[in-house]
DNA sequence: ATAGGGTTAG
């Protein structure tokens, strides 16, 4: 389990970096251990010990060694960083359950160096960030990786993918494309995994243009753009439901040559089913083999979700059974897919049947088969059984996600019952058996404003948010409820545990500060985010703009202006647009009309960008 | 000397 660094690390005195998390006292004692171990470098010592994670034992053995701490020891270990490398390993192998402990270490260590002027290269760089980030402790990550950059030693492709990487399974997307752009500005040129990286960060932040214009780039850069490039495009196409901008990058990608795979039939087999298109899905499956392709356990399921989806019933349960047969491998999936469609069927009873199935074949149910047929059961008016199960499930300890408790919520909404429904909620409130960042969510998601207030602060105060989505979720709760000191309050909250704000919650959080008219405040966030490297979608620049029209500052939205306009990147007919809407609303009709002329002359009236 | 990317179900 990663720890993340949730309360902004404050600087210590033994140490001048910025971002450092404070160091407990009590774990000085660990460090001399740690020298002494390794005295030789002799690694059983440390393994040996790494199988238990009780800090005593460490302690005890230390005592045992009978040396004392600071003097008499060979350091020799620290002459090369794989020595490092190896001695984190180590330390981190105990699954040591404190944080500041490993950071005690790693400083030690680092300290040590300094003094006998062996200077920190590189790796030795790399080891710290990488070990650092794996455990979640991304602030002293980043703040290794600024104390990397004070020393003027130079990062590598391998340093900054690991941390875009990291970024990027924190859902951090905003700092994996401020890590990118450090790393395109140190010199480096991305690799063909770090550019796909990137075309994903890219999707996943919501910035389509970007996305494509990276591969654009590649080309540009001589990295070719290959079959995994195209597929991560489809994918963030198909996650937000672009999928006729998805048949046209298919389209481009048969053009280029490029080759198809496994993974993009199977994307394109959805793609065809979401289009309706169930006569294209058909045909791609069932050519697959003949382009060398074998369909796996995806296609098979994608394939049968199109099916039941277009109602082709009798097709669905025949490619069921066809997959029994030929012992094809079936999974949750498959069973939570057909059971959907018996669902849409109305036929319950065989929905129900195929639950026991699974269970017997050692295919075990998961929330999504227990929500879907909650979902079933309630439609088809057996509430009593919809209910006894979800409390089975509860007194049983399976974790109830959140579109379980909301699917129990809206079965009973949908019954009438608002009182259960009520109650449900309520419980949320005691999170006894409930993560606190499931219940923030549910509530949040309900728009219960005031348990989700209540709940996000306890669990603030008990540092119980590891999940950067429930700050987005709170952030759109107040938006939505005009809270907007509560929002800026979450935005600090977020900032000071080092998180980066996504585009949706940049523009939110612009807005709020716009009502609040606390422009200056506003356009601190805007540069700062900027400065970070991260990129905007155009609406946040024009949400800035309009900030600026409010206060009445039309230099700032003339400077601002200026900047926009030669920036490739930006529709410039929305700009102008945006910018003469402005002016018109502060009567200002000269200057909207200036604007409207430049856009003409520009012959931006028809003109189709990107 | 160090690593890393894309697909299915509520």
């Amino acid at each position: 389990m990663c720890t993340l660094s949730l309360s902004a690390p404050s600087s210590s005195s033994s140490f001048s970096l910025p971002l450092l998390p404070q160091i407990k006292s009590t774990n000085s004692i660990t460090i001399p251990f740690i020298f002494e171990a390794k005295t030789k470098p002799n690694h059983s010592i440390i393994s040996s010990y790494s199988k238990s994670s009780n800090k005593d034992v460490w302690r005890k053995t230390s005592h045992d060694h009978d040396r004392h701490p600071r003097k008499g020891r060979n350091t020799h270990y620290l002459d090369h960083s794989v020595d490092m490398d190896e001695l984190l390993r180590s330390i981190w192998e105990t699954q040591n359950e404190d944080e500041l402990f490993a950071w005690d270490i790693a400083h030690g260590l680092f300290d040590e160096m300094r003094q006998r002027a062996l200077a920190p290269d590189r790796y030795t760089y790399s080891t710290l960030i990488t070990y650092f980030g794996k455990e979640g402790m991304f602030d002293s990550a980043l703040s290794w990786l600024q104390q990397m950059e004070q020393d003027r030693v130079s990062g590598d492709l391998v340093l900054y993918s690991n941390l875009i990487e990291l970024s990027r399974k924190l859902c951090d997307y905003s700092k994996a494309i401020s890590i990118f752009s450090r790393l395109k500005r140190s010199g480096i040129t991305p690799d063909l995994v770090a550019y796909n990286s990137m075309i994903n960060v890219f999707g996943k932040a919501k910035l389509f243009r970007e996305a494509r214009l990276l591969l654009k780039e590649m080309k540009v850069a001589g990295v070719l753009p290959d079959t995994v490039s195209y597929s991560t495009l489809l994918t963030m196409y198909v996650e937000n439901q672009k999928f006729v901008e998805a048949l046209s990058v298919y389209s481009e990608m048969k053009e280029v040559r490029c080759s198809l795979d496994l993974t993009t039939c199977n994307i394109m087999i959805d793609v065809y089913g979401q289009l309706d298109m169930a006569k294209e899905a058909d045909l791609l499956f069932w050519s697959m083999r003949k382009m060398g392709i074998e369909p796996n356990v995806v296609s098979y399921n994608t394939l049968l979700r199109v099916y039941g989806e277009a109602e082709l019933f009798g097709e669905a349960i025949h490619l069921f059974r066809l997959m029994q047969r030929k012992d094809i491998e079936q999974n949750a999936v498959t069973y939570n897919t057909m059971i959907k469609t018996y669902g849409k069927s109305l036929e319950h009873e065989k929905a129900t049947n195929l639950v026991q199935e699974m269970q017997k074949r050692g295919i075990e149910p998961n929330a999504i088969t227990y929500s879907t047929i909650i979902s079933i059961w309630g439609k088809a008016g057996k509430l009593d059984r919809a209910a006894m199960l979800f409390q089975k499930l509860r007194s049983s300890g399976v974790e109830i996600d959140l579109v379980l408790y909301q699917t129990m919520i809206v079965a009973y909404e949908r019954a009438g019952l608002v009182a259960h429904a009520k109650r449900l909620l309520h419980e949320l409130k005691r999170p006894d058996n409930i993560p606190r960042d499931t219940a923030i969510s549910i509530l949040a998601g309900a728009g219960r404003l005031e348990e989700a207030t209540w709940v996000f602060r306890q669990a603030c105060i008990d540092g119980e948010i590891k999940d950067i989505s429930v700050y987005g979720c709170m952030i759109n709760l107040y938006s939505r409820n005009k809270k907007y000191t509560n929002l800026i309050e979450v935005f600090e909250k977020m900032r000071g545990a080092g998180y980066f704000p996504d585009s949706n919650v940049i523009s939110l959080v612009l807005n709020a500060y716009g009502k609040l008219r606390e422009f200056d405040r506003a356009d601190a966030v805007y540069r700062e985010m900027q400065d970070e490297g991260c990129v905007f979608p155009d609406e946040v620049h024009f949400q800035m703009l309009s900030l600026y029209g409010a206060r009445n500052d039309f230099d700032m939205v003339e400077t601002l202006f200026e900047r926009l306009e030669s920036d490739l990147n930006i529709n410039k007919k929305e700009l102008h647009l945006v910018v003469a809407g402005i002016y018109e609303r502060a009567n200002r009709l000269n200057d909207a009309s200036r604007i409207m002329n430049r856009m003409n002359d520009k012959g931006l009236l028809n003109s189709r960008i990107l």
